[in-house]
DNA sequence: CAACTCTTTCCCGTTATTCGCAACCGAGGT
DNA sequence: ACCTCGGTTGCGAATAACGGGAAAGAGTTG
């Protein structure tokens, strides 16, 4: 099945490009279901004549996007793509389409809200809403970086990596402990990953900062794991911590939406 | 001045198709020294009519390469572009534009040539070509994963991230020790990579693997670093290590080139 | 609150670009 | 040598894009 994202819908709608929307299709269409593309491909897929498809290819692949095996003649993902993710992560559109998710669900728990990305073995902060109660520090959230082990940020994302990569991750890594409740063992670190990735969701009360009790849920973008989100507060206000796990299930699944285009409808999972 | 590579000539070629190569065009415009965009901007940078400028870009975010914030009206890099990023990742494309660079370095020097990425305070080789020796392992060696801190591969690129980056990453990591040439002091360590930074290039005997010499240096991406190339052989053979600089430097603007679309030119830095 | 400016969006006749058919090519296979 | 399959090229017809201008918002100033 084709990408149900950015894709769904193959009309041009009107005062839009046909021309310029047909060359993006085609890309969105390079998908981990088909890495390469032919002419002939291409034109069957979309209802085009070959010669179209043909001069759609031949000018993405002009421009970079595309790169073409000169054996093969099939095409794939150019280097161009290279730079517009780097683009991607320093344009600081990720804060401006989850800002408001993350708003609208600190406002509702009353907690602090983090969407974290994997970074070098460690959780990077790369959206924050503060909760009701205010920021306790004196420094942004975003940017702050969580170890691997520790934290339901940090293990609502790792619980859901292949667990072979995982293992490679952990091994010979060591744990540093943060509080008295900071996991630092191998073995049982891992019995916690397999527990938050059956339940679908983790949550931790003072692994990294003691007091602070989080909530945390896997981000995934068709169907990999990309990151978390997750809510914080108080050890006192977690007394009941499965209450907030709907509305954060909502705001992940919005979240993801948002990243993969996919129309706004009935939840699936 | 506008990026000088796949953007660098604002002409369509004849076959190819204008509309879409204005949208891609556009795309190519979003760089580290604009981040966004407004309509009569990209009117007049290109030297269109405004309704042409409103119409791509309304192209463009309508597939989700662009987003616009509704308040400022500017257009942003969507996540379109994040699912470019992760399929350039795994198209393998990568490969195939540097084999025939590594190819060419390996049977001119006679070493095995490696070009690795950052992944998680290790360096991945993400593309290698055996020695005229042959390889001495049974492993495929793309894939394999070095410690950021021995050996030419992981020295040439870490000597070339900043140094506040680097030492954040370095920080309370312990350092394996491989051989006895390992280097596992962070002081010693930082001296090291002052130095590689200094010179340009790294130059390793032994650090990881023993009776292995290593030369590599940084690749850039658009002034960042990117990875590094490097060429490995027996101690022995490495007896005039800088012999091999040119080539290896060569190479690696190669490999730049590549990547950025710049045209083959006078070499320049 | 109204007038002004700046920018974006919409509209529509004209024109240049794209379409799509068909022929051509080149590589592999029979 | 022939056939088949996928890719490329040429060219007239049709259509999608162009671009001038008008209208509509948003923000600012008097």
């Amino acid at each position: 099945m084709a990408s149900g994202g950015f894709a769904a819908d193959r009309t041009t709608p009107a005062g839009l490009l046909q021309t310029a929307d047909r060359a993006l299709l085609v890309l969105l269409g390079f998908d981990r279901s088909r890495l390469d593309w032919g002419v002939t491909e291409v034109a069957e897929e979309f209802g085009w004549d070959k010669s179209i498809a043909q001069r759609v290819l031949a000018t993405l692949a002009h421009r970079g996007f595309l790169v073409t095996d000169p054996n093969t003649r099939r095409y794939r993902i150019g280097p161009a793509a290279l730079h517009l993710g780097r683009m991607w992560e320093r344009s600081g559109s990720l804060r401006m389409l989850v800002d408001p998710i993350l708003a609208e669900l600190s406002t509702a728990t009353g907690d602090t809200s983090v969407l974290a990305l994997p970074d070098s073995f460690h959780m990077r902060c790369v959206a924050a809403v503060d909760g009701e109660a205010g920021p306790i520090r004196y420094y942004p959230l975003v940017g702050e970086l969580y170890p691997a082990h520790a934290g339901a940020t940090s293990k609502a994302y790792y619980a859901n990596v292949p667990e072979d990569d995982r293992r490679r991750l952990f091994r010979d890594r060591p744990m540093a402990r943060f509080t008295s409740r900071t996991v630092t063992d191998v073995d049982e670190l891992e019995r916690d990953f397999r527990r938050v990735r059956e339940r679908g969701y983790a949550f931790t009360v003072g692994e990294y900062d003691s007091g602070v009790a989080t909530l945390g849920v896997p981000v995934f973008l068709r169907g990999e794991p990309y990151g978390s989100l997750s809510v914080a507060g108080s050890e006192q206000a977690f007394d009941r911590p499965l209450d907030r796990l709907p509305r954060l299930r909502r705001a992940a699944e919005q979240v993801e939406r948002r990243l993969t285009g996919a129309a706004p409808g009935p939840t699936h999972r």
